[in-house]
Order: structure tokens, then sequence, then C-alpha cells
RNA sequence: GGCGAGGUAGCUCAGAGGUCAGAGCAUGCGGCUCAUAUCCGCAGAGUCGGGGGUUCAAAUCCCCCCCUCGCUACCA
């Protein structure tokens, strides 16, 4: 049987250009798609778009444009980006692609026919002082814990998943497919997950609520939301049920996902699956986050890394291999502009490309840039024995840590590689032997250096595909007919044909320094927005279904009913009972302080606020906040950076009003 | 607060009971001159977060504590 495999990226929600996150797990994709290739298999490998929801609809509107239009447009910013990555997928999916939607519909209706969508059942005990849902078990004695009354028994009418059942089956499995979920830590944070009890997942919203989605085959008032809709993807891409590609390569699938989105991969999904009867992907495959560490002379804000900067600045490949060469698989990243001269100046200037340059010099000073014949194992003396076994070995580990994602170590180990030729050039030192006539010996170093040359060339490819083409053709391999197995090229050594004409020089890696002068340069106070993607909208997806809904116009009357003033923070300290509150006593210019808890304490210690102005709204309903009264609020913005508390740029006094 | 993951050389990290704890970068010294001021060799450096325990033996297992990060609750 033909061996296969399948290799996706998530789908990228298009409220956001692409930034270095999109790009490393892209490029991660594109490397062991191609590494597979090189192995004789045929693979698949997909990535896209997810453009429905109402983030969506927010942000076309926000633009003045309709959701299709918004959608169209940054769908084709990514399009557009990966090509000019070397990103080479099989196919772009985009969640508004019509056999898309008609596989949805299908998959819904199949998992509806089988009982495991709901209608609308979830009733809620809902507090209407604490404005949430309580479980059952949350409630004391039938009362809501704060307000010691009892809550009210409402209904959501919505559409829900009953992924609860699946729960111990799927624990089963992760439990006894070590390889299903991988690495290892997030394997174990999936079971932890488990071990409590799962929701049900809710699926739907109200058209009227969201019009921007998937319509339900059984309700047509409703649409999809999210997760029945994203997720769908990787098997819609195929053509499920009965695509021929999905036959072939669906048993081959491995999903590529940072740790933002692990939990609906590697729960929501492998229950729809099999709630639908279809069987599981093969492995999951989790990676960190990039961070992108603070430079204090960045004064820039939006500081994304914008990948096609990078690349312009310091060449698609140098990008590539710092990428792969720099994140343990798992781990989070540093990304700065220094770590990747350095890493370009060390392993791929400094060693690589300086071995390229040295080896094919002498072969041009030697033998007139033609490769020697090749040597006779009876020639072979130790240091040859040597470097051939280390060939084998370090490719074979390459091979294993690629194979199994780790790009940080199979790299580590081809570099090792390289330096071990560094090491035999030194040892052999042919430059003498030249000087003293011994040809044979130095046609033998030189035939093993530049197969040496050829089997990192290759090995490279992957990673590398434009530097891996220029070494080859600086080989004289003909590439049009070159059919390489990595496997195959693992054990066996092929030297370069006798008489093969390679390069004279070699420049791959000229040596870089660092320019960092323009701003916007990538560094920054703390990794951009690549959580972004998704995470927002997990969120969203609690189990009071309530999602943020367009703000309504007001009139100014109703501004005039709030009582905005200026308080001055009189004292502060932490709430008694929750991590990200203080309670501070605000003087608001009334003659005596109120008590107000805020959500600060993320950002703000105690002593930072007393004797700062602070904006607040007086007329609020006083509120019990675990266990604390808070009368009124402070007003605080939410921006990218973090917290920061809203204030009058002048002296004022407390109580004066805002309007 | 709950759950999870981490804290190992100046920096980035590897190692998960057993010879003096490892690699790359950075630093210092030596060698070579084919090469992109590159390469090769040697060296220094670490109470393996802190404290207790189990063991003939602990970075590694157990308990407690401190710090960092993530998810989660409280931030209307």
């Amino acid at each position: 049987m033909e061996e296969t495999f399948y290799i996706t990226t998530p789908i990228y929600y298009v409220n956001a250009e692409p930034h270095l996150g999109h790009a490393y797990t892209t490029i991660l994709a594109d490397s062991l798609s191609r590494f597979h290739k090189m192995q004789g298999k045929r693979t698949f490998f997909l990535t896209g778009t997810d453009e429905h929801g109402d983030k969506i609809m927010q942000s076309a509107r926000e633009r003045g444009e309709d959701a299709q239009e918004y959608a169209d447009r940054v769908s084709r910013q990514f399009r557009e980006l990966w090509p000019e990555l070397n990103i080479d997928y099989d196919r772009f999916i985009r969640t508004t692609d019509p056999d898309h939607v008609a596989c949805v519909q299908r998959f819904l209706q199949l998992v509806y026919d089988n009982g495991d969508i709901y209608f609308g059942e979830y009733g809620g005990y809902y507090c209407f002082g604490c404005e949430r849902f309580f479980t059952e078990k949350e409630l004391e004695d039938g009362n809501c814990p704060d307000h010691q009354k009892p809550p009210e028994y409402i209904q959501e009418t919505n559409y829900f998943f009953r992924m609860s059942r699946y729960q111990e089956w799927l624990r089963g499995y992760i439990q006894d497919n070590p390889d299903f979920i991988q690495p290892e830590r997030y394997r174990r944070e999936v079971l932890a997950m488990l071990r409590e009890p799962l929701d049900d997942l809710c699926i739907s919203r109200p058209k009227s609520r969201l019009e921007w989605g998937i319509e339900l085959p059984f309700d047509s008032g409703y649409v999809t939301y999210v997760w029945f809709d994203a997720l769908l993807n990787y098997i819609s891409a195929l053509g499920w049920p009965e695509g021929e590609d999905y036959v072939r390569f669906w048993p081959a699938a491995h999903h590529l996902v940072a740790k933002d989105i692990l939990k609906p991969h590697a729960i929501f999904w492998p229950t729809m699956l099999r709630a639908a009867g279809v069987p599981l992907y093969r492995g999951l495959r989790v990676h960190g986050y990039w961070k992108v560490h603070e430079e204090k002379m960045s004064k820039t804000l939006g500081n994304v890394v914008r990948p096609l900067e990078l690349r312009s600045k310091y060449g698609l490949d140098a990008f590539r291999f710092f990428l792969l060469r720099e994140m343990q698989f798992g781990h989070d990243g540093n990304f700065s502009e220094e770590g990747l001269i350095g890493r370009f100046n060390a392993d791929l200037a400094n060693d690589l490309g300086n071995l390229f340059s040295r080896c094919l010099a002498m072969t041009g000073k030697y033998f007139g840039a033609s490769a020697p014949p090749h040597p006779d194992d009876l020639d072979l003396e130790r240091e040859d024995e040597e470097l051939l076994q280390l060939g084998r070995d370090y490719l074979e580990k390459y091979l294993q840590c690629f194979e199994a994602v780790h790009t940080a170590e199979a790299l580590e180990w081809l570099m090792e590689f390289v330096r071990g030729v560094n090491k035999y050039i030194d040892t052999t030192a042919p430059w003498s032997l030249y000087k003293q006539g011994y040809t044979q010996r130095l046609q033998t170093v030189l035939a093993l250096a530049l197969a040496s040359l050829r089997r990192i060339a290759l090995a490279l490819r992957p990673v590398m595909p434009d530097a891996s083409h220029t070494m080859c053709e600086q080989l004289g391999l003909d590439l049009g007919s070159l059919d390489v197995d990595l496997r195959q090229e693992c054990s066996e050594w092929v030297f370069l044909s006798e008489g093969t004409r390679v390069a004279k020089k070699s420049n791959l890696f000229p040596r870089q320094e660092l320019k960092l002068e323009r701003e916007g340069a990538g560094e920054g106070k703390h990794a951009s927005g690549q959580k972004k993607n998704k995470a927002g909208k997990e969120k969203a997806e609690s189990k009071q279904g309530s999602e943020s809904e367009q703000t309504p116009e007001i009139d100014f009357t109703d501004f005039q009913k709030l009582d905005m003033r200026v308080g001055r923070v009189e004292g502060a300290s932490p709430h008694p009972d929750a991590d990200r509150l203080l309670q501070l006593e605000v003087d608001a210019g009334e003659g005596y302080t109120r008590r107000i808890v805020a959500g600060l304490a993320e950002a703000y210690s105690p002593q930072d606020l007393v004797g700062r102005h602070v904006t607040v709204l007086a007329n609020l309903k006083p509120r019990k906040l675990r266990g604390v009264t808070s009368h009124g609020m402070v007003l605080a913005v939410h921006g990218e950076q973090g917290l920061s508390l809203l204030a009058p740029d002048q002296v004022v006094s407390p109580g004066d009003k805002i309007s």
C-alpha cells in the first residue's frame, strides 16, 4: 500500500493580518510535508482561513464592507503570503467554500440523526444578581452562594452537542494511545482536563443574533457556531465522506496547532468525529508560542513581527531555518533579530556556508572544479571511515527527530555533522596533501567532502528549499532527474560522479550584521497576537452562550444617566479572596470615601494607586464581588498591552464631573 | 483560589535514580591557512530555585516553601 502523509495547519481566523505565529506553524507544516514527500510518500498539505462568526461581522462593519468582501480580502492576504514564504500547500480551504459548507451540514445532520445534538434543553440556574448560570453543584442549598437566594431556572434556546457522553471513552483512548497527542506535556494537560466533568458544547447561534455562518440543516433559524464549522475543514478539504483524497489521506492525518487551541483539537474534535462515526485523526502535534522579548528603545506599540519584513531583511531561508532551529518543539521560543543573526552567523555562515566555500574552492584549485573519482574502499583510512559512520549516524538521528517534529534537535544533529566534516578537513589537511603531491589521497578526501556536502544539501531541502537548490546546483547535481529518498540517502553514501562540474566558489550565507535602526523591526514588548487566531473565539464559547452583541446606539439622555466623575484613591488593598481584584477607598468628592472593588491587580499594586486620580462610574448599582460590596466602578482601558487606568491629563479635583 | 507546565553554566536549552552534570552561543588561550576574520583543539566556569526526606547512590523519587508562565474563577 502506498504510504501517505497528511498535515494540516489550523485555519486562520481572518480578523487579523498574518504574523509570526501563523508563519511558524505554516512553515513547519510545509517543511514536514516536504520531508515526508522526500521519503517517497504521497502527501497532502492543507491550510486555509476561518471566516465565519460575529468578530468577522464586526470587523467588516467597522470598515463598511460586507462580511464576504471583508473575508475575501483578508483571506487573500494569507493566501498570497504563503508562496512568498515558499509554502507549497495542496489546498487552501476557506470555510466559505461551497463544498465545505455542504460538508458541515452533512456532518451536522449525521450527528443530529445519531441523537447527539439536542435543542435548548440546556436549562440553567440563572442568578440575576450575578448575571450568570450556576451548575447545581455550585449552589448552596439551592441558593446562589453570593446572594443567598434561589436562582431562576431559565432556558437558552440553542443546540448542544452531547460531548459529555464521550468523555470517558476519550480519556481511555488518549490513555491507550500515547502518540495521539504530543508532546507529552500537552497530552498530560488534556488528561487533566478530562478529569473534570465535561460540559456539552453549545454549537449554534440564532440567526437573529448572528447570520454570518452555516445554517443548521435541521433548523433554518440557526447557524452553527465555531467548532462544527472550523474543525470540519480538516475532512471537508479532502471531500469527506466519499472523496478519493479522504480515503487516501485521512488515515494519515496530523494536525499541527499552537497550544492555545489545544482543547478544541484534543477534546472537541475527537468527540465530534466519534459521534459521527468517523475515525480519529492520527496525531495532534502541539507547539508553543514565539515570545518577542522587549527592547527598551522600541516605542512603537504594535510590535507584531511581520514575516515579510524579516524575509526581506535576512532572506527567506535564514528565516525558515531560524524558526525551525530555535523553537524547541512544545516549548515557547524567543524571537529576536539578535538571535536570528547569531544563529545565522554561527550555523549557516561560519559552519555550513564556509564549509561549502572551502570545499568548492579546493576542488576548483586542485582539480579544476571537476569532481575527483570515487574513492576505493581499500584506500580508506581511519578518519575516512569515521566520517562515513558519522554521516550515517547523524543523518539517521536527523530523520528520526524531524519525523517527531523535533526540528531543533534534528537540525542540531545535522549541524553536528557539518562540524564533523569541518573537522575532517582540518585533520586531513588537503592543502598540505596538495603541496606534498599526494594526489590520490587528496582525491579521496575531497570526494568524501563533496559527498558530505551532497547529503547536507539534500537533508536541508525541506527546511530551506532555495538554499538547498543552490547547493545542489553548485555541486553540479542534475536536479531534474534527481529522485531523492531521504531514508535511502541516509544509509547509502552517494558520491559525485567523476568529472561532475562543480562551482569554483560559493558564498551561500554571507555573514550578517544586525540591522535594527528602523522601528517596527520586530522587537517590542510582548508576543504579538499570535494567540489571536482562535483564542478569542474560544472565550466566546462559554456555556452561557453570551457572545458580545453589537453595541446599540444610545441617546444623549442615556449618557446623562451615567454619573461619571473623577475620584482620588485614598486607600488600596488586595481583595482577600480574589487574585485579580483590589479594594479601593475612593474619594469621589462626597465628603466620604466609597469602597470600590476593581479588577486591577494584574497591572497595579495597591501602593501604585494611592493618591492617583481615576475615573469613577459612581451611580452603578452596588454589587458584591467575591464577598466585598463594590460601590461603583473604576474605568480602565483593556488594550493589547494590558490594562491601563483612564485619568485626566491635567489637575482636577475629586468629584469633578465627567461629561 | 483551583488545575497544568516550568525554574540546570553569562545566554538559549538538553538530561528524568548510578562513572567527575551536558551541548550550542558568548569569554580566554593555543593550532591551521583551503575557506565567508572562517575552521580545529583546549580551558574556565553550575550549592541542577530553597528546605526537608527516601536510598549504598538523587538534577532525577516523596513532602513543604519561593518565583515565572498558561488555562480557569471572581474583574458589569
